[in-house]
DNA sequence: CCTAGTTTCCCT
DNA sequence: GGGAAACTAGGC
């Protein structure tokens, strides 16, 4: 007899694990590993994923599978296997780390509903016979909110309710409802003819299909005849036009044409680069290498190149993007050379869209994915070769659970296919250019910038020294008098504010009271378009207050410096600049990204001013400043790697500048100019900055020489908090070797999110085979408090951010 | 001894 | 995660 051992979707200590079922005859010849079914589990179904096959199983009352959810695994053994890694890695669930690999939509929706059981309409009073008025189901979402619950509990028990379970999935296949006439094209100009004279509108609608015969997308055919719903239903209705569902992909980019490009030739810097990866994606070989390349240095060039290599070999390509470069300028790089090949995955994209991607990869209709983080799992069988751009980037550490990084991943899944991997960074992580000068990564290097350009001279203004001169506008007066003259050469500037919206924080004037989140310990930060203050933690939102809550004064007033706040002061100094904003405020809605990069490519604009998310990836000819408005806004951060991030930031947003034939300057304002990763940026010398950040590494037992762990502890009191915080340090001091570092407990850089106070413990190591084992010990030991929800317990291998 | 509220156990 | 069994405390 076939059993299934199968992962339930029960995230929990208890049920981590598999349980086995058998599996019905008919289904015995359909059911692999990797599929997901629907199974009994105690009262109630859920869903699950096979991840055995056997003959027997030891379990005595073994129940059946219910369901079989896909034809085809939605898993391959690699991806089962990857998840026991990630399992044991990121110390998640099982369950979880499974549901990181796919698309949202094939997770299970949950649905209780409560039904009369048959006959027993006459044992129920008329107020519960009322609930189920015109319904023979009411859903138990519903029952809680009426006052009835009890009743209804007691009527579940007597047999005269029942209760139901449903699975759901979440995804809903896309479909368009498409109109086709029912007559030929004699039989609609008959009727054309005998209809009524104040029938104008459908007159038109059969015309339409006199001359297109053709059934039509019913969206398509209302703008098309310029004609409401009701015309076309009435002629739907009369029986001379069907409408019927037809199930579409959705392309996000179906109505862009895409102009095939062919490799360029390379320099013969770029060829000694591109020709050891070649080598080891023709000798199936595993190998990490770090392209170490200068911006405007044509990395991508080299990734095209060996991509293309891979497809002709009859191989895949997972090309790794950090999500805020992942724009259609990027993506259309791709295209442009590999065509339909490409699929593309970021978290812009609905979650059907989502799915409609990776089916696309699933089902081997493309042969490469340009994709953010979560991209790393797509489903390929015959991985050629996997390229991470921007190697750097914290974003492909994921922050939830499974805290998985995707560089990781990348190189476990490259050893499984024996094929390479590429990290390309012009400021590569310290953590890989540490490996590359050990040679576990193989290092290459573009020292040169494409087509000879030079790399921007780069002016570094001390801020204080400006206000000493009497200047207290955001802007120097050498940013102010570069701008003055680009705007008169119709050049263009980019503006970076390391902040988003209209200032950072709300203080009075009078008696200092800061506007503080009341769930968090962290300020709110004001939005201008609703004139609301936000917090980014919790989402709590509250109106601006006309006077101070706490003394009543009205001298209440934003501090810090936002993107919004700039553009006012640009209309102020520079009222005949056309300026750009891009923020997360002006971002958010679909496609917007790309209207304003569009607009200002073709030069609807003179200033780009942005945050952050301007910093990556702009390649645009006529940009030849690039003015950095605050350099120190994430220098002061709680955080080791605050210089690495600053320095990596300030050399990204200056190689905007003169990446073609016009020369490009950089202005990095300051107030602390002699700090040295702003000072080196300047030189754009990642070599002297590696050497010296090292070295405070090293003094600090921070990584590279060091491994991390963070145990983040949070719970509504603040006492047990810190109770169970010391608790855990003082047992990881006596299990761990004493080589280990172990910082704690200590508040957390935000010490309370959400009415839960947080403390942490932060372990420093070189070798400690144990760790896992004894962390795991710990959440076990404290798995009850943890499953009441008392208590939460994260544990973060190798945390990217200290929060 | 019954009941309502709370904790613990178990799900194949 | 959630239902049900097991346990506990208070009512008369």
């Amino acid at each position: 007899m076939g059993i299934a051992s199968v992962v339930v979707d029960v995230p929990a200590k208890q049920t981590d694990r598999e349980f086995d079922y058998s599996i019905p005859g008919k289904w015995e010849h359909i059911v692999q590993p990797g599929m997901r079914v629907i199974v009994p589990f105690g009262p109630r179904m859920v869903q699950g994923f096979i991840t055995a096959l056997k003959n027997d199983s030891n379990v005595k009352k073994i129940r059946e599978v219910k369901e079989i959810l896909d034809l085809e695994p939605v898993l391959n053994e690699e991806l089962l296997k990857l998840g026991s890694w990630l399992t044991e890695e990121t110390m998640c669930f099982r369950i979880t780390a499974l549901q990181a690999m796919l698309p949202a939509a094939l997770k299970a929706k949950y649905e209780k509903v409560l039904r009369i059981s048959t006959g027993r309409e006459e044992h129920l009073e008329a107020t519960v016979q009322a609930l189920f008025k015109n319904k023979d189901m009411i859903s138990w979402k519903d029952v809680l909110e009426s006052d009835h619950a009890a009743l209804l509990q007691k009527h579940v028990r007597k047999g005269n309710l029942e209760v139901m379970y449903f699975v759901k999935d979440k995804l809903k296949k896309k479909t368009v409802r498409v109109i086709q006439p029912l007559l030929n094209k004699e039989g609609l100009e008959d009727y054309a003819g005998i209809l009524p004279p104040n029938a104008r509108k459908q007159y038109e609608v059969l015309h339409h299909f006199i001359n297109h015969p053709d059934k039509i997308q019913l969206r398509e055919l209302l703008e098309d005849v310029r004609v409401s719903n009701a015309v076309v239903k009435a002629l739907i209705d009369k029986g001379i036009l069907a409408e019927k569902e037809e199930e579409i992909y959705r392309d996000p980019y179906e109505n862009r044409v895409f102009k095939q490009t062919e490799p360029f030739i390379l320099t013969q810097e770029q060829a000694d680069a591109l020709r050891p990866v070649k080598k080891s994606i023709h000798d199936n070989s595993h190998a990490v290498f770090l392209l170490y390349g200068v911006t405007g240095s044509g990395k991508t060039e080299i990734y095209l190149q060996a991509i293309d290599d891979v497809i002709k070999k009859g191989e895949e390509a997972i090309m790794l993007v950090p999500e805020i470069s992942l724009t259609p300028q990027t993506v259309k790089r791709f295209k442009e050379r590999f065509g339909n090949l490409v699929a593309v995955m970021h978290s812009g994209l609905s979650i059907g869209e989502k799915y409609d991607e990776w089916r696309k990869i699933h089902r081997k209709e493309v042969k490469v994915v340009v994709g953010a983080r979560s991209a790393i799992f797509a489903p390929f069988e015959n991985l050629g070769i996997i390229i991470i751009d921007e190697e750097h980037e914290s974003s492909y550490k994921q922050e939830e659970t499974p805290r998985y990084h995707a560089r990781e991943v990348a190189i476990e899944r490259a050893k499984h296919h024996n094929c390479p991997v590429i990290l390309g960074s012009a400021t590569p992580a310290l953590e890989s250019f540490a490996r590359a000068k050990k040679n576990v990564y193989k290092l290459l290097t573009l020292s040169k910038r494409m087509n000879e350009s030079k790399l921007p001279r780069v002016d570094i203004v001390d801020m204080r020294e400006e206000l000493r001169n009497g200047n207290r506008s955001m802007f120097s007066k050498t940013l102010f008098s570069k701008l003055t003259d680009r705007l008169e050469k119709g050049e263009q500037t980019v503006l970076l504010l390391n902040k988003r919206g209209h200032s950072s924080f709300v203080m009075c004037r009078s008696c200092g009271l800061v506007t503080n989140c009341p769930n968090c310990d962290i300020s709110l930060t004001y939005h201008r378009y609703n004139d609301s203050l936000k917090c980014h933690y919790c989402g709590h939102e509250e109106r601006m207050p006309q006077a101070c809550p706490e003394c009543g004064s009205d001298h209440i007033r934003f501090f810090g410096t936002g993107t919004q706040k700039v553009e006012e002061e640009l209309a102020k100094i520079l009222p005949e600049a056309r300026v750009i904003r891009m923020d997360v405020d002006t971002t958010s809605k679909k496609g917007s990204h790309e209207r304003l990069l569009n607009a200002f490519q073709e030069g609807h604009a003179d200033i780009l001013l942005g945050t952050q998310m301007i910093a990556k990836g702009l390649d645009f000819p006529n940009i030849t400043l690039v003015g950095v408005l605050s350099a120190d806004t994430m220098l002061h951060l709680p955080d080791f790697r605050s210089s690495e991030k600053t320095f990596q930031l300030l050399t990204q947003v200056s190689g905007r500048a003169g990446r073609h034939e016009l020369p490009g300057e950089v202005v990095i304002q300051t107030y602390t100019p002699e700090h040295y990763s702003i000072e080196l940026s300047g030189l754009q010398d990642f070599d002297v900055f590696y050497e010296r950040e090292m070295y405070i590494r090293r003094q600090s037992h921070y990584p590279p020489y060091y491994y991390l762990a963070l145990i983040n502890v949070s719970h509504e009191d603040l006492m047990k908090a810190v109770a169970v915080t010391e608790k855990i340090t003082k047992y990881l001091t006596a299990s761990l070797s004493p080589e280990a570092i172990i910082l704690g407990p200590v508040a957390s850089p935000i010490s309370r999110i959400n009415n839960r106070y947080r403390y942490q413990c932060l372990i420093k190591y070189k070798r400690e085979p144990e760790l896992k084992k004894q962390l795991r010990t710990v959440l076990e030991h404290y798995q009850q408090e943890t499953a009441q929800n008392l208590l939460q317990i994260s544990i973060d291998m190798n945390p990217q951010i200290m929060m």
